[in-house]
DNA sequence: GTCGTTGCAAAGCCTTTGCAGGGAA
DNA sequence: TTCCCTGCAAAGGCTTTGCAACGAC
């Protein structure tokens, strides 16, 4: 049976509070503002148990490593700036059902990817 | 001043061996095959060369790690089965151009994955 | 009191780096 | 001969794990 802990609490927090990706790093600094004592690995145990539980999702990116986002938002993509190496979310979805799919394939879910250069950064 | 090498030399054959997105340990024990002492360090070195040299290309995934490629093939995307892992290209492109993008922003490339179960594993 | 959770430190991966020797040009 | 490249080993990140103490229930 799973209890209820600040430690936890603070990492959930974190996430409703800042509503954006965010990487281990991140998380435990922010998290550390309510709990002190926060540990990288109880970080790591509660953002795994938190991926399992469906509560957060992963995305993976070569430059920025691993960050995690609330699960069960609207379907959305992401652009990362290839100057700020920033992630910005992406409402809707420019996927159509015209990609062929090998037979016997099944596809359940999809990740899009946009890169390039921000507002911010080009000007 | 680049320099030919052997060990050089047989990255860029393992790739052409075998057409396909790779990891490291892989593209160290084929190419091994060629070139007996080839090592680590060696391998890791060149795949950046090889990257920044426009070659070869990344390819991220939270399970497989970081995978390389041939660049300049026709542009594809990839299908990862969640059963065996495995990585497949999928020849097309099925991103059309009505994602809204924020003003400002400027798309310079794409990136999209599909996952699913592929036609082995569906068996 | 039980046993899930935490903090700490050590260990595990993967990747990079320092350095001296080796080899291409 | 020059100096880029390699092998080896050490070091660096990031993430996981073992363990004893802690604390939710």
């Amino acid at each position: 049976m799973r209890r209820k802990t600040n430690q936890r609490n603070a990492i959930q927090e974190v996430f409703q509070q800042k509503d954006q990706p965010m990487g281990v790093s991140e998380i435990l600094q922010i998290g550390r503002q309510s709990v002190q004592s926060l540990n990288q690995a109880t970080v790591y145990r509660n953002l795994k148990l938190l991926v399992a539980k469906g509560w957060l999702r992963t995305i993976s990116t070569p430059e920025l490593g691993m960050l995690y986002e609330r699960a069960g938002k609207e379907h959305h993509h992401h652009f990362q700036c290839r100057l700020c190496d920033h992630l910005f979310e992406l409402p809707g979805c420019a996927l159509n059902d015209e990609q062929p799919i090998p037979p016997g394939f099944v596809v359940e879910r999809h990740e899009v990817f946009l890169f390039g250069i921000c507002s911010s950064c080009r000007e």
